[in-house]
RNA sequence: GCCUCAAUAGCUCAGCUGGUCAGAGCACAUGACUGUUAAUCAUGGGGUCCUAGGUUCAAAUCCUAGUUGAGGCGCCA
């Protein structure tokens, strides 16, 4: 039976002289005239194993000598500590049985290459040591996720992919139909769902009649932006996670994003510190000091227009100008992610630029809304305290002019055992680009799509 | 969508104000080497200089358009 590799790097020293089988890629090969050494990735583990091979044990010394970067190799052999070699142990080779041959033009080569060029062979990325790594974590924070959302009792919601509702305030979306694009132009009475249909740009909604079913629920699923956004932290498809909670307000809810945060950050310490050394070393330098912060502080918490004193403080440094009462530009969010030295949320935005259906406060000016912004990432989390006041909700639908019809049964949420509730989306494409330092969303994809680029 | 930059060997790049400018390292092939670990050393093969026009005696180099990629901004997660 064969082994996974990363069975035998966590308990190396029990399978020491014992004979092992290990089925891999050849990451790089050294031959020499009597000896080789091969550096075989199995994928369960970051690390490479090195195995020997000889010539006076192998009857195939010369085939092996020549498997290229890429091969796909068996081996049998024996398991051999090595103390004061650079690894820890090794693998005496008996048989090196080749599984699959690569061609010498083979894109990935034992050397750096750079991300553009690893972009454009996405199905080979995946064998290089940045993109196991980043891939790994992606699995791992992923399973976190659910694990910090079922251990408090939270139900997984499958919130629906594809939607007729265009009120969901979020941006442009990808419209779905069964019709050609001449029939598209006379309506959509004969499509497939008898209405226009697009890709959802979050469950939001949804999510808060489960929440007020559940009580506390979360949906994890892809989310689907047609917006022309060509920034290093924007995709065409990502995956949000919405934690939507019942009887709570905007506290409630940014104490849940900074637990949440924490436990990501802290199970990534515990599953994946090779992972993580390595983004320290070749990625980010500071990472991990910068991650162990992050568990050990709390969050900051500034209103809007606290940070925008504090920006108006510093104007003279910035190109877009900041104004009392407006949005926050890309260089102002930086700004205060500098200024605080990590992870902070800002509350309490002007009524004019949030959704709809976020709460209005007592001064009929604010919103109970709030961004987390972290360096690299940006906003990497969004939320609200939803309008719970039927009143209050279908004024602030008419002056921003969503359609309320359509959303009749939204409404009916507050007619019916309404209550304050409060939820947020954090994109988790960017919560792996902040945990690992990786600064382009591209590379946290495995398949990423941007605007003119579906490719594989 | 707006602005800026880039494209030369499989990869990373050098190639100056047009004139031996088709180059290096790595990869690959062959050989050497009894412990390498991005091994080392020697030799060798390898190019539509992104595409299409234009200027010129002469274009990888200058001009125009396009394609692709990257960065900044906006939109957001």
């Amino acid at each position: 039976m064969d082994i996974e590799i990363k069975k035998i790097l966590l308990d190396f020293k029990a399978y020491a002289d014992k004979e092992v089988i290990v089925k891999g890629w050849v990451r790089n090969n050294r031959a020499q005239k009597e000896f080789g050494f091969i550096d075989l990735n199995d994928g369960t583990a970051f690390e490479s194993v090195q195995v020997v091979y000889e010539d006076k044990e192998l009857e195939n010394f010369k085939d092996v000598a020549k498997y290229n970067s890429g091969s796909a190799v068996s081996v049998k052999g024996r398991v051999v500590l090595t103390p004061k070699m650079k690894q820890a142990f090794e693998i005496k080779a008996d048989q090196v049985i080749l599984e699959g041959s690569s061609l010498e033009d083979y894109a990935i080569q034992p050397k750096r290459h750079t991300r553009e060029f690893l972009r454009e062979n996405a199905h080979f990325r995946p064998r290089t040591n940045l993109f196991n790594a980043v891939f790994r974590v992606r699995s791992v924070i992923s399973y976190a996720v659910h694990k910090f959302f079922q251990e408090r009792n939270f139900i997984y919601l499958h919130s629906p992919i594809i939607t007729a509702s265009d009120a969901e305030g979020a941006g442009e979306m990808f419209q779905v139909t069964t019709l050609g694009q001449t029939k598209v132009e006379e309506g959509h009475k004969n499509d497939f769902f008898g209405k226009k249909s697009n890709l959802s740009v979050s469950g939001q909604l949804q999510a808060e009649a489960f929440a007020l079913a559940f009580k506390n629920v979360y949906t994890f699923g892809p989310t689907f932006r047609a917006e022309k956004s060509n920034t290093p932290r924007h995709a065409s498809e990502f995956w949000m996670i919405e934690p939507e909670i019942a009887f709570a307000d905007l506290n409630d809810d940014m104490q849940l994003a900074e637990d949440m945060v924490k436990y990501i950050i802290k199970d990534l310490f515990e599953q994946c510190p090779s992972e993580l050394a390595f983004f320290n070393k070749f990625v980010e330098k500071g990472l991990i000091d910068k991650l162990k912060n992050v568990l050990d502080s709390s969050f900051k918490r500034i209103t809007h227009k606290e940070a925008t004193d504090i920006l108006l403080k510093n104007n003279d440094q910035f190109v877009i100008k900041a104004v009392e009462g407006e949005d926050l530009a890309t260089e102002h969010e930086k700004f205060l992610t500098k200024h605080f030295n990590g992870p902070v949320f800002v509350t309490d935005w002007p009524k004019g630029i949030k959704a709809f259906y976020m709460r209005m406060n007592d001064d009929l000016e604010t919103v109970a809304a709030m961004d987390l912004l972290v360096p690299g990432a940006g906003e990497l989390i969004g939320g609200s305290q939803r309008e719970e006041r039927l009143d209050m909700l279908e004024k602030r639908m008419e002056e921003m002019h969503v359609d309320g019809e359509e959303l009749w049964w939204y409404k009916e949420l507050r007619k019916y055992g309404g209550n304050k509730h409060a939820g947020y989306g954090l994109g988790l494409d960017r919560m792996i680009m902040y945990v690992t330092g990786v600064d382009n969303i591209r590379d946290v994809i495995p398949f990423p799509r941007t605007p003119k680029n579906c490719e594989f």
